[in-house]
DNA sequence: CAGGGTTGCGTGAACGTTCACGGCAATTGT
DNA sequence: ACAATTGCCGTGAACGTTCACGCAACCCTG
């Protein structure tokens, strides 16, 4: 009743539909939508108006065709379910609402396939591509081709965008701290990276035969709270002498304590805990957790600056700095 | 040394590089990149070998232009960092990703706005949106022209895409289970909404009422958990009667429960506690926490669903079964 | 009142891709 | 042997927008 009368148009209304409407021309509509001069106010009103009511929106196809447009973001996530990614992705996305710039994101936990998959998938949507690709770091760069690619955690040998950490002066921290509060036996449980350890069991194996302590490496199946609870209840049976534990990461760290809590130990006096990341989880189990944090919100800034750099970089043919490595800080709560 | 010798291009490569360069015309790139039929293994090999050599990838604009493409969905979150939307957003992403739609997200929390502002960024970059929009949801549809719009927990008068929970149906069951257990003197913990009382707030106070129980309504100063804790610890030793709490959601309520500790309280012997949504942060406090369950896979993927049935009831004129409304489920742990 | 600037608006071209054809040669059918 | 089919490939047009112009009317200014 408001709007057209001849019949039903199911195709969305176009910059010629509005000039016809206006009795303008293409460059006048396009003037008065994007607030440019050389029209008069009148003008530019009435056009909006009509704009409005045929529920006209430019093409941003052909918007972004004939600008050149390099404004949408790819963010690859490895398991939003994880409260580390979205803390993460929170940063990222304000970050680039900032600059402009629009963010699609992928998740490929839950069997949406590897991280690969996920690359492959942004790649003919985005601009440049930010994300924990892990393994598939090397090929994203490839499936990219010229446009920016900041990996988080995996150092890269070529010359693309890396942000990683530094897990050995992290693990430092962690057993300083344990070995300064009298523990002795101490214990790391990694996350599940195919049966290997991960970069940062490393890093703590390495700075615990510095200390010249023995460290117990335990091994969940899943990078999740039940999965380092499990373990922990079972196998934190035999292991009676364990009196400090690290843990990959604090949400498994919070499975850990709920692990030692069903197994009924005491935290932090029979056993004290540690995690990584420092997420804001770790202030609502009980007892507090101790934790190598990380500012999030600094990490994606940092992310966000590096795919600017190399956006601006690319243009003018220089490579910037390409990589950043990044410290933890030791947050000293209740479990440790 | 690999690609071409004359000098550094910083334009990307078009499907004219890529044509010129295997010797071939541009539909043969065409369908050698889209695997169609009608050209020879041999050419459609050379012809990805070189499109690959030239990083060459298919302009989106170009494509989505001639196509008529609708595969881009907007979601509009309020608080990445509430781990309830993380939740939610990765069913989303994951049903989308499905059905071979990418997912443009946009957090319109930490001071980038409004939820209004949050569908005018998206409203350029996508055919539909989903969005926990509270109040802005009436405007989205109206930014929206005639896309699909599926708006979450704010039942809409119009014949627009919404879901939404039965909280009245909800706030009976918490109750019930408190009252069963001999709670007498009951309290809700409700969210800020700029002073107002929430739609569950509301709910609750509702079935109070027809329990003939008084309630004692706190409010938080932001949907928080630190905010619940604080509220909870200063406010619950004026209300020394109160021998149970209902609180908005479960991340407030993992809040409440450290207040309560904080006051020296016991959960659930001096006062049972019961939260809202079902997020697994629920399983890692202690003690774990009773609450109403709502499968936010399930609520994602009838997002994604919704807005698919509208996407092709708007294509054939017809408007199809445009609202559903969800239930929660009680999940009893040992907070209550 | 001639000249030059300003204001307001319109027209061709271009962005990069796919679609709908059309063409040519080799192969097949009778 | 000749038509019909098939396999492989190329060409014009179109998608909807902005950019770089062009043009006419109007206002000053000396």
């Amino acid at each position: 009743m408001t709007s057209s009368s001849s019949g039903a148009q199911a195709r969305r209304a176009t910059i010629l539909d509005v000039a016809a409407a206006a009795g303008v021309s293409r460059q006048t509509v396009t003037r008065a939508m994007n607030d440019m001069p050389g029209i008069s106010a009148g003008t530019r009103e009435r056009v909006q108006r009509l704009a409005a009511e045929l529920g006209y929106s430019p093409s941003r196809f052909a918007k972004g065709l004939v600008q050149g447009a390099r404004t949408s973001l790819g963010l690859a996530i490895p398991d939003l379910t994880n409260p580390y990614f979205p803390a993460f992705a929170s940063s990222v996305v304000e970050e680039a609402t900032q600059r402009g710039w629009n963010v699609v994101v992928d998740d490929f936990g839950h069997g949406s396939g590897s991280g690969l998959d996920a690359v492959a998938r942004l790649e003919p949507q985005v601009d440049a591509l930010v994300g924990y690709l892990g393994a598939a770091s090397n090929d994203a760069q490839t499936l990219m081709g010229r446009r920016p690619v900041v990996v988080l955690d995996y150092p890269l040998g070529h010359a693309a965008g890396a942000i990683s950490f530094d897990y050995p002066y992290a693990a430092r921290l962690a057993l300083g701290q344990l070995l300064a509060a009298g523990r002795r036996h101490i214990a790391y449980l990694d996350s599940d990276h195919d049966g290997a350890v991960s970069t940062r069991g490393l890093a703590v194996a390495a700075a615990a035969e510095e200390a010249g302590v023995e460290l117990v490496v335990l091994q969940a199946a899943a990078d999740s709270a039940p999965s380092a609870r499990e373990v922990v209840r079972i196998k934190v049976e035999r292991q009676r002498g364990v009196d400090g534990l690290l843990v990959f990461n604090d949400l498994m760290a919070a499975g850990a304590l709920k692990g030692l809590h069903d197994a009924g130990w005491k935290v932090p006096e029979d056993c004290a805990v540690i995690g990584m990341d420092g997420i804001a989880l770790g202030e609502l189990v009980t007892p507090e957790l101790t934790t190598l944090s990380l500012d999030l919100r600094a990490v994606g800034r940092a992310a966000v600056d590096l795919v600017d750099n190399l956006l601006s970089g690319a243009v003018e043919g220089r490579s910037p700095d390409a990589s950043l490595v990044l410290k933890h800080r030791l947050v000293l709560r209740q479990s440790a």
